[in-house]
DNA sequence: GAATATTTGCAACCGGGTTGCAATAGCTAT
DNA sequence: ATAGCTATTGCAACCCGGTTGCAAATATTC
């Protein structure tokens, strides 16, 4: 499995890829929780740990429900997959949007950029169509 | 007072205001919490939520240290005071970068954006200076 | 000045996140 | 196989920011 990059797939483990691999959008802690009732939140909270120390995945925060973990498809390099994030006030879901790019900005002198997060909110197609 | 902008101007609203206009970036609770000791947890809270209420204030969150409060300065219109953010991993402040606006996006079909969040992590001017 | 409405402090609660510890499961080298 | 070590896991407890109920204090109205 793609575990040979660094961590020893243990059955837990394997759990919480195959979870986060198949809903399709960043989950969050609490979200993984209920998904998976076989693991204990602290199991899960371990786990995310270690595969963001092996850059499997990156937290993005929408502040409004906690940080939300998702893979790490950046093929190669650096976690570098920086697009944008749609957090929908209506279903509290989060998506990420590919293929639109964070645009950059040029900071004051002084500066030293590390990360970048841009979050916009408002109401998914989903929700817009079907009830408000 | 500008207090005339539909709230009434109690004491410790009047210190909350005053706290937030001082420190010329966005604060969280916590720290309004330890600037003014004479006030308890809950008074903040719930003088916060009113302020917003009134927009006077809005909130912004570098998913780090809990969402952060900063006085509206837009003049009259909507909470449109759209800038970029900038949040301080060695001294965790956060900063407002007033003059450099958020890029706008354009969103994939059926997206309905109502705010936008543009936050960039890294090392401010001062802490770059003197020791990392 | 009594009756009513607002604001406040206190204490308790809530939920996400985090850690200590002891039980278990995996490995290693006899 | 087995004793001895290490890594992983579950459980329970804890921490902390945020939030609410309630009763005391304050301001407002008549």
């Amino acid at each position: 499995m793609l575990e040979a990059k660094g961590v020893k797939p243990t059955a837990n483990r394997l759990v919480i890829l195959r979870t986060l691999q198949e809903s399709g959008r960043p989950l969050t802690m609490a979200e993984l929780e209920d998904r998976i009732d076989s693991i204990d939140k602290s199991g899960i909270f371990r786990t995310l740990a270690l595969f963001q120390q092996h850059h499997m995945l990156h937290a993005i925060d929408d502040g409004c429900n906690g940080v939300r973990y998702e893979l790490c498809h950046a093929t190669g390099a650096m976690d570098d997959d920086r697009h944008v994030h749609f957090h929908c006030e209506s279903c509290h879901r989060t998506f990420c949007l590919e293929n639109i790019p964070v645009p950059q900005v040029i900071l004051p002198d002084g500066y030293n950029a590390e990360s970048v997060n841009y979050m916009v909110k408002g109401i998914c197609p989903e929700c817009m169509k079907h009830g408000k």
